[in-house]
RNA sequence: GCGGAGGUGGCGGAACGGCAGACGCGCUGGACUUAGGAUCCAGUGGGGAAACCCGUGCGGGUUCAAAUCCCGCCCUCCGCACCA
């Protein structure tokens, strides 16, 4: 789309008068009332390059932010930047192998911050930049190490040897959370969330945060946030969290010198001299299945395993040993995602403390390290296990059949049957159903004290030790003699020095620092060492939002006062991609903070709204000499020249990237159409919660709107200028009645999208037909030419027509606020829009004179009906029947019934 | 397999028990123009000359009335997935 017009020239003009005028969220302490709004958008990782991702929630908050403000609220609207992390480093680090000079990340980010920063202000986005916070600036990182030595003291912070995914091509650890699984040529493989690597698994010391310790209050929380955040964010949460209720059993296993794997499996003779009887813990959420035991696996993680491997005869002890080293070099979740269960046998037994049966011990690769890290296995009602036993040639025992009347049958010998039933072969319990035998059994091992029922959670503690340069340094020293030592906190911050060789070497750059890493132990002042990993940057993120609340506090984290005044945030808005990771970590640091005393609420976001993806087309040419993307310039130049045919093109809807080449700018198109286009654009494209494609064409809907709106205003203009007021007794037309329920109307459709579901889109379309509506009314009413005073007959309209144009720049002030702005002024306004109010609805104006029903026969429309709107019952069906196309279809028949819903439709029942 | 979202014109989407397709894009015709890829006006779900008929993934049901509620399927997208 080309434009020779230079429209709009007034954006820049408006900025410069809103900068300087700007009044500031007022964030004093004090209680929090019903007119502070706090409104947070995720803040960024500075990029550099606003894209759609960014422009999406931004402008979607700067709106409700402006509303909000317009109807009186007090509204903070932070921004800031979410600035550590890797790809500032490894861009660093590729200019450095370039052989650039004066690289450093520090560097990058900060330039990409100030350009990014300039790319908001064009938009126009309203935010309080006088609380912009960096994460990578000693005065916020001082805070994040503050609370890192707090949730040590509190033990939520420990350190322990830990397997964990290690990215070789980031060079550093991975969090759970952060791995994911990606299948390339039909196989499946965990991946560095970042790049894609996959990723290995690697031993190494490392500082956790228990977040496990807060599994249940998060996921009770989460009953909370049940009508406020998404389903879909909450149930992910759930499943995350993994909560399991089931029974722990302990067993007895046997353990014997010499015994062997192979051959036979034949529990030993009673009283081995060579036995030695030690507790096995077992969970299970299907203890009503123990009778059904008939082996017990074990994890190659088990601590049992290296206890086993010294008893073992040699050949027992090969074959466990190689299994298990095996087993290990796998990440957890690739040995997950292998189809082969495969294990040994260990050649102990342990002893079934209910049925007092012996079963061999396995070790197996199906097992993995979660509640106890060994199962008992029941073949028959498991299918696991099943899948096992008959690789193995194990038995199966049933122990559960249907219930009663249930016509499913069980034929365990095709396959597990894992539905709960009523007990067989159980000892005391034959007979119960499985819901009654889970909670006897539980009961009778915890009276025994041979384990009871138990709670567990998926979720496992997040490993935040990154071994990188580009993050927050952990506030630790380790002291030869002293062992772990916290930094004081007078200490803090520990600094981040700016001259350290960052290239990645897999250790983590700052121990090359000497005199960062070198330091007298704060306890017995010996030579000691800093810890020289920096935090995952999500723990950067995990708290920011309470700092914008007193972002500029040098002694305190923040003023819990302040903090007072604004938690909860009344709305979040951010993408989907961080339904689990940072919305999980910001609710857990939240708890921790409100535990600490400094906030009052467990949950951080009262509301939180998803935003959907704002897509693109790539274009994909697949032919003999090439298979790549390609812009929509050059697939054209390919296809008239004949080198490419239309059928060797791939049109995809993908997320936007520079490797598709298919993403647009939208700083680019600000250039182009203005702000309030592209504000207006990104809006209208569809509900915002909902995924969606960017097609540059589609601008031009609401371009022509601002432009078609802004015209009008300054064609129209001395229509409604010093207009006298309205002669008392003086009415207006039909035409000014239906202009004003227009206006009005949009009003309310504006008030009840900010106040409930934000599908803005309907909005805008609303403020389109109240532009189509004056339009057409100037055109009727053949207005023209100034008022021509008091007695001028056309004044009721004039008035009427003026309304509609202040309604219209209020009620779109908030979506284009350049464009309200400039034609709020041009209609003789002389304070700000935004200063000016938002409009009340008068009820009045609501309400039509004359209204049109449908009238149906039959639940099939046949004719409409024009009446007042204040007509009774009576006369809505006389006139109904009395309409000729009704009684045509009618006739012959007797009428049933005859519906009439007021307002809505009238429906003739005739058989 | 489990969990979540969704399926409506040529397209983006409205309507969440009451005239299906608001609004916009595109398209068709017209006006103004040296010109139109600018602007304005009119039309635009499909079929039919019309009266009308048919239409919201498919099949049932509830109701005077269903895109909307209920039951059973199908398809697409997203997340999780050996968690015992």
């Amino acid at each position: 789309m080309t434009e020779e017009r230079r429209f709009p020239d007034f954006e820049q003009k408006w900025q410069k008068v809103w900068a300087e005028n700007r009044k500031p969220a007022a964030g004093e302490p004090g209680r929090k009332t019903d007119r502070d709004f706090y409104i947070l958008s995720m803040f960024p990782y500075p990029s550099g390059r606003l894209h759609f991702g960014h422009a999406l929630p931004y402008t979607l908050t700067d709106s409700i932010a402006r509303y909000k403000r317009m109807c009186g609220c007090n509204v903070l609207n932070p921004m800031g930047w979410d600035a550590f992390g890797l790809p500032a480093e490894n861009a660093a680090v590729e200019a450095v192998r370039r052989g650039e000079k004066n690289v450093h990340p520090a560097r990058t980010t900060y330039e990409s911050i100030e350009a990014m920063r300039k790319q908001m202000h064009a938009f126009g986005y309203s935010f309080d930049w006088d609380r912009e916070v960096y994460t990578c600036k000693p005065d916020y990182y001082r805070w994040t190490q503050w609370l890192f030595l707090k949730m040590y003291e509190k033990g939520i912070a420990y350190r322990k040897k830990a397997r964990v995914n290690w990215c070789p091509d980031c060079k550093t650890t991975l969090a759970n959370e952060q791995v994911e699984t990606h299948v390339k040529d039909g196989e499946e493989f965990q991946a560095c969330f970042r790049c894609g690597t996959p990723v290995e698994p690697r031993e190494i010391d490392a500082w956790f945060l228990a977040i496990t310790r807060y599994a249940d209050r998060l996921l009770r929380g989460l009953d909370e946030l049940q009508s406020t955040w998404p389903e879909l964010v909450t149930s992910q949460q759930r499943n995350w969290i993994g909560r399991s209720e089931g029974v722990n059993i302990d067993f007895t296993i046997e353990l014997r010198a010499g015994a062997s794997g192979s051959g036979p499996l034949k529990p030993p003779g009673e009283n081995d001299p060579n036995t030695q009887r030690e507790k096995l813990t077992v969970f299970t959420t299907r203890a009503d299945t123990t009778f059904g035991v008939t082996y017990v696996a074990i994890a190659p993680e088990h601590p049992l395993v290296d206890r086993i491997l010294k008893l073992v005869d040699a050949r027992t002890h090969r074959r466990i040993a190689e299994f298990v080293k095996e087993t290990l070099s796998m990440t957890e979740q690739d040995r997950a995602s292998g189809d082969e269960k495969e294990g040994v046998a260990t050649g102990m037994f342990a002893v079934n403390p209910l049925s007092g049966e012996k079963v061999p011990v396995f070790v197996a690769n199906y097992v993995l390290m979660y509640g106890t890290g060994a199962v008992m296995a029941v073949p028959a009602h498991d299918e696991r296990d099943h899948e096992f036993a008959r690789e193995y040639r194990l038995p199966m025992k049933q122990v559960i059949k249907p219930a009663p009347g249930s016509d499913e049958k069980a034929d365990i010998k095709q396959e597990a049957y894992t539905a709960q039933g009523v007990l067989v072969d159980s000892g005391p319990y034959t007979g119960l159903t499985s819901a009654e035998a889970i909670a006897r059994i539980g009961a009778d091992l915890a009276a025994r004290g041979a384990g009871g029922p138990v709670v567990n959670y998926k979720l496992r503690d997040w490993g935040i030790s990154r071994q990188r340069y580009w993050g927050c340094p952990i506030p630790i020293i380790h002291c030869p003699a002293c062992g772990v030592v916290p930094v004081p906190e007078k200490d803090l911050p520990v600094a981040l020095p700016d001259d350290v060789d960052f290239l990645p070497t897999g250790r983590s750059p700052l121990t090359d620092h000497p005199a960062f890493r070198s330091v007298k132990c704060p306890g017995c002042g010996a030579d000691a060492r800093r810890d020289t990993d920096t935090m995952d940057t999500f723990v950067d993120s995990s708290w920011y939002f309470l700092r914008y609340t007193d972002a500029r506090n040098d002694k305190a984290i923040f003023d819990p006062h302040k903090a007072a005044r604004w938690s909860p945030v009344n709305l979040y808005v951010g993408g989907r991609e961080h339904a689990i990771l940072h919305l999980i970590y910001a609710r857990f640091f939240n708890m921790f903070v409100h535990d600490l005393g400094l906030t009052a609420h467990n949950e951080p976001f009262a509301r939180l709204y998803a935003h959907g993806l704002i897509q693109g087309e790539s274009r994909r040419v697949v032919t003999d000499e090439m298979d790549r993307y390609v812009t929509e310039d050059e697939l054209k130049k390919l296809l008239d020249s004949g080198k490419v045919e239309p059928g060797q093109v791939v049109r995809r809807i993908e997320k936007m990237s520079k490797s598709k080449l298919n993403g647009a700018d939208p700083t680019a198109l600000v250039r182009q159409f203005g702000a309030d286009a592209v504000r207006l654009t990104i809006l209208f494209l569809g509900p915002a919660e909902a995924d969606s494609v960017w097609d540059d064409d589609g601008i031009k809907g609401p371009y022509n709107f601002l432009r078609r709106w802004h015209d009008l205003v300054l064609s129209s203009a001395p229509l409604v200028e010093d207009l006298p007021p309205m002669a008392p007794g003086a009415a207006i037309n039909a035409a000014a009645k239906k202009l004003r329920h227009a206006a009005h109307s949009l009003i309310e459709k504006a008030v009840g999208e900010f106040e409930g579901r934000f599908a803005l889109n309907t909005v805008i379309a609303k403020a389109m037909e109240l532009v189509n509506e004056i339009r057409a009314f100037i055109a009727a009413e053949n207005l023209a030419g100034p008022c021509k005073g008091d007695n001028d007959p056309t004044v009721p309209s004039r008035r009427a027509l003026a309304e509609a144009f202040d309604i219209l720049a209020r009620c779109m002030a908030p979506f284009a606020p350049h464009t309200a702005e400039e034609c709020f002024h041009a209609l003789g306004g002389k304070v700000s829009v935004f200063d000016a109010g938002w409009p009340k609805a008068d009820p009045a104006a609501l309400v039509l004179d004359e209204i049109e029903l449908p009238v149906q026969v039959n639940g099939k429309v046949r004719g409409t009906i024009k009446l007042p709107s204040s007509a009774d019952k009576a006369a809505m069906e006389k006139l109904a029947l009395e309409n000729e196309n009704v009684k045509r279809f009618v006739e012959g028949k007797a009428i049933q019934k005859l519906i009439v819903v007021p307002g809505k439709i009238i429906n003739v029942v005739a058989r």
